[in-house]
DNA sequence: ATGGTGGAAGGTCCA
């Protein structure tokens, strides 16, 4: 049974307190963080190591992004994955309990104007989606799970107005467009929304800036985790751990867990 | 058109 999490924490090292109520709550054996932004050498290796997660693959830089798989699972064949030419830590993959491949993504967020020819940011975000789209059009020897921050609510009921957003990066249609053809071409299947009705709005992200984010609750649902379809039936449960919010110094993302049956 | 907050880095950038 595998209980996988996926969180982006904003900081690893802020986060490790929230990390271990993660832990104690959710009893998750497989983790994939983004934005661990803490670099190999601040990583807290020895303190993830005593919550129980011998096994520990890190692809990250100073200061920004960084990702990391902790693991109470064997894993093998560890790598970093590069894309639109750039080193900057946002894909690490590992083969777990040599069962599964799981790929660990922190997509670009991709500034503020969502305009390509004037926002390099923007232009970076949709050639990374286009490149990982690429990267997963092939057929692999063992199923695969992608989770991550893909910084984009693509469905209507992924965001708390559709219309509002529609010029707001995240919820853009070429942004949009551009995520279901990676979905599309990878022939993956949406491990939570195969949970919840498509007409649910869910969300997993709600911003700093909004103190009230509560009551206003003006989330997007940024945070995913897509499956080859052959192991859609093998999901037993799809969860959202939005109270992570209301903690102390929270992360603006709150954890999602996907159980399965391999 | 702007500001609101948070984190890391380091005298600012990114989300």
């Amino acid at each position: 049974m595998i209980r996988l999490a996926t969180w982006n924490v904003n900081s690893i090292r802020i986060r490790l307190q929230l990390l271990e109520k993660l832990v104690e709550k959710e009893n998750p054996n497989l983790i994939c963080l983004q934005e661990v932004k803490a670099k190999e050498a601040d990583f807290p290796f020895e303190d993830i190591k005593k919550l129980g997660f011998e096994n520990i693959a890190l692809y990250s830089m100073p200061g920004y992004n960084g990702v990391a798989i902790l693991s109470k699972l064997p894993l093998d064949n560890i790598a970093q994955h590069q894309h639109v030419g750039k080193d900057d830590a946002r894909h690490i993959s590992a083969l777990v309990d040599n069962k599964f491949e799981v790929h660990n993504i922190y997509v670009p967020a991709g500034g503020d104007v969502p305009d390509a020819k004037i926002n390099p940011s923007f232009e970076h975000k949709l050639n990374f989606v286009d490149e990982a789209a690429k990267f997963f059009s092939t057929k692999n020897s063992k199923p695969r799970v992608l989770c991550g921050d893909f910084n984009i609510a693509p469905s209507e009921n992924d965001v708390w107005s559709h219309k509002a957003l529609l010029q707001t990066v995240s919820h853009t249609p070429i942004e949009v467009e551009k995520l279901e053809n990676f979905f599309k071409r990878g022939k993956f299947a949406d491990a939570i929304r195969a949970y919840f009705s498509e007409s649910e709005k869910i969300y997993s992200w709600w911003s700093y800036r909004n103190h009230n984010w509560a009551t206003n609750d003006k989330g997007r649902r940024l945070d995913h985790v897509w499956v080859d379809k052959e192991l859609l039936p093998a999901i037993t449960k799809a969860k959202i751990c939005k109270y992570f919010r209301a903690e102390q110094r929270p992360s603006d993302h709150v954890p999602v867990i996907v159980e399965l049956k391999i």
